[in-house]
Formats: structure tokens, sequence, C-alpha cells
DNA sequence: ATACTTGTAGTCAATTAAACCATAAGTATT
DNA sequence: AATACTTATGGTTTAATTGACTACAAGTAT
């Protein structure tokens, strides 16, 4: 008979005392949020295990009965509070030296939330969780790295092909909200007036009528996310390249 | 204490009895290849287990000391006898109904390969595994039809942004070859001159001054992929719509 | 010699993209 | 109350790209 190494999926890697070994599948995913102008990803301290301390992103674990998804909606419905947030999955990670204390593969995902009507739930402090630039990420705990560029590289490809970014944003923006958003995470400068032009050309905005408050200078028009032509669109297919 | 469910992997569910039950992690794959403009999969007949005799992905397991790309080009070679066989790994599809016999997670990859080199490996008979037109799969084992159609979503996600498709073609092909591939792949018609003139303008194909031989029209040239362009292409990004 | 087939090149109108410029509508300053 | 400042919004202009077609080239087959 061979070799017949066992998998544990009851067990969160995070949760493991140095001197134990586990052979696991678990999930580990990027939360994203973009406010002020700032892309950010939800980071995470390790509570216990060998690297007590340093940050990572937020993880769990797969039930035996529970589909990949699920697991992933149910660990974000527990960091965040909130339900039915888009998520995506990346891919599975399986280096197998990738965490030290055991064979663990992990399923990578990404979620897009409006940090609006966000708060951290309990079960976590300041001091254990914090937003973090995405682009001033570095030097995460096991492979989450690499987790995280690999879930860049999907974002990025997913808002050029579907207008997915809304996501991040609150029901009503401006349009240089929107604007911003794009330039944080495709890392491109685009020229104000052409993106106006090709964005509302493809009808997917809709005005309120609503106006921007409180801002020092020109009230911007605030504009929502068109549900009926995002379907008609997504059928055809389209692309924003900028 | 919790449930722990176990995983083993060093078994192939596609050998197991009807009796025995499971869990595991495994290995799915999408071998396409092109040839005479015919876009197919390869498929393989169950030997054993409770649906023997029907078809699905090649698929195999992953050592416990094995990276997954490891895991699925082993697979691949034992399979076709090649190496360095363009792969690409899909995702993770972890329905917990998805295989009958226990929780069986499985990772989907894609392989593209020049048919031209090609010769299904030894353990296969004809009887065992065939060719198939990509677009006339239907009814395959498990949850493969969703595997494969997920491993197409991305493969034309790649082909549009990347010379992906060179892998399906012999060394020296024709413009008309190459907008064949994009065809059945993208599952659209282009307009031949049209498509000639954005394809060369990228300066990606290079001349041998080889035209074709033994057919009975004008013969086209040859053309060859030009590495060193691609290189140049890859980092500024780029885009091939059609 | 002629038809037939596929390869290759070019035309032209319509659309789109990129780089700008100009003005509108407010707030802040003097 | 005039002026400066800031962001919003709407255009213009020119070049590049697309999409639909046409025409001819270079072979084979009859």
């Amino acid at each position: 008979m061979e070799k017949m190494p066992k998998y544990l999926v009851s067990k969160s890697p995070s949760e493991l005392k140095e001197s134990e070994v586990m052979d696991s599948i678990t999930i580990d995913c990027c939360i994203f949020s973009f406010e002020k102008g700032e892309f950010k990803v939800l980071l995470v301290q390790h509570g216990e295990g060998i690297r007590k301390g340093e940050w990572g992103l937020p993880g769990g674990w797969i039930e035996y009965d529970e589909d990949i998804d699920d697991a992933a909606n149910r660990l974000l419905e527990n960091l965040t509070g909130l339900k039915d947030i888009y998520l995506e999955q990346v891919k599975a990670f399986g280096n197998p030296k990738r965490f030290p204390l055991g064979r663990v593969i992990t399923i990578g995902y990404y979620a897009l939330i409006n940090s609006e009507n966000f708060d951290i739930k309990a079960g976590f402090t300041a001091s254990e969780a914090k937003w973090v630039e995405v682009n001033k990420v570095q030097n995460l705990i096991y492979d989450h790295d690499e987790i995280l560029n690999e879930s860049l590289l999907h974002l990025r490809e997913k808002v050029r092909r579907a207008p997915t970014g809304f996501n991040l944003l609150p029901e009503k923006f401006t349009l240089l909200q929107l604007m911003e958003l794009y330039q944080q995470i495709l890392n491109i400068e685009v020229d104000k007036s052409n993106f106006r032009r090709k964005f509302l050309k493809m009808k997917l905005l809709k005005e309120n009528g609503d106006k921007q408050e409180g801002v020092s200078h020109r009230a911007a028009k605030l504009y929502s996310f068109d549900e009926s032509t995002y379907q008609r669109l997504t059928e055809k297919g389209f692309n924003f390249e900028f």
C-alpha cells in the first residue's frame, strides 16, 4: 500500500502550535477596499504559531461538507459582518514548502467591499487587523505576497472586462472617484476628460440628479451603476482600455 | 475535538472501486490541440469505478511533497511523453458533491500541445482515449463539463492578452492557420485581410522565406513566432481584439 | 486556355484614441 | 465685490485604428 498522507480540514493553520504538524486545505482571502483615493487590502496579525506577530492575509479552512466558495463566504462574513460580498476565486497555491508545519494547499480568493458600511468584526482589535495601501504591502507571512500579487493580476483582468470596480464604491459616486479607482487598480494615469467621455458613452452610469455636498469647490454630479445596461453589456462582452 | 476529515492524496479517484470512499485532492487537465482547422480536447475513458466506461478529462493526484504544477506536469508527461508543455492552472473546483464517493477537491489545468509531435503514450489504447472537437463535447463524467468550460473561458482571456495560441501550432505556420486558430478558440469570424494587417503590424511574426508545400493552390508564406518581440510586448501589455 | 482556389495588398468611410483647450460653478482670499 | 483658486464638465483637433470591401497574384485542376 502506498503512503497515504492525510489532509485535515477542520483547523486553521494560524491556530496551530509550533509543534503541531498538519496537512490541510485552507482559504486565504485578499479583502480590498477603496476609500479617499486609496486602494487598500486588509491584513491580520497572526496570533499564534511559529510566526506569531507577523502580518498576513486573513484565512480559514474548509468544512468537510462545504463548497469552497461557501467556505470563503463564511470566512468573509465572520470577518466583516457583511453578506453577499463580491468574491472571486483566484487559484490554488500548492508549493509543498509554502507552509512550514506541513503540507497545506490554499485556495486564494479576493473580495471587493465598500468600506462605507464596513466594520471589522468582533474578534479583531485594531492591533490585530489593519488596512494597508496595496502597493505598500510587503513581507507577508508564508506565500501571502504571491497570493496578493496573483489576486491583483486577476482583479486587473476583471476590471477591464466587466464593471467590477463598482463593488468598491458607495452606492453613489462621482466620475472622478471612479477614475481614481481605475487608476489605482490598474496603476496607470488616464486623462480626465477622455475618461469621462469613454465611460459615459457606454451608458453604464445613471445620474440621480444629486450632487456632492460639503466640498470646497464645484460639486460634482453623483452617478450610480445601471444594472440593466450591465446585463446587456455582459452578454455581448466589452472591454475597458484606458 | 472537532471532526477531522482526512484527505488522501496518493490514489486516483478513477482507480477506486465503487465501495471505497476517499477524500483527496486531484488534478484534472484539459489537453487542447489544433489540427487541420479543428480545435480539440483529449478525453479518456474511465476504466474502473462507479462510472466505468464514461468519458472525462484525464486526471491524476498530487504527491505529498509535490508542487501542484509539478504534479500537473508529471501527469502530462505520463500521458503524452512530452516535456515542457504549455500548462496553466485554471482554478480549484470544490463542490462537495462533485465526486460521488467522497470529498474530492480538484484543481483544473489546461495544456496546449502541438499535435504534430504528439502521440498518446503507452497505457492508452485508442478505445481508452480520443480527441474530440471542443464544441461537440458534452456529458462528461462528474463536473468535467464545468472544468472544460472554465478552462475555455480562461484560455480565451489568455489568447487575447498574450500570443498563447502559438503553443498549439507547429514551428512554422501560415497566417490563415493562425487566423483559423483564433476563430476556433474565440468562436468568432474575422476578416481575412484585416486579420493579416492587424497581426503583422505588431511584428510578432517573422518570415522564414519558406512557403507551404504540397497544396493545390497558391502556396502561403510560412511564419514563425518572434520571441524577442514577444518579450517586449509582454512587458508593455497588449491586446488582441478581432 | 480557362476556371477555380487561396494568398496578399490596398482603398475608403466610420469610429476611436490621445492630447489638448475652454469654460462653468463653485469656494477662499483680499 | 473683485480676484484668485480649484475641481467639474464639455469641446476640438489630429492621428490612428477598425470594418467592410475590392482587386489582383500565384498557383492548381480541368
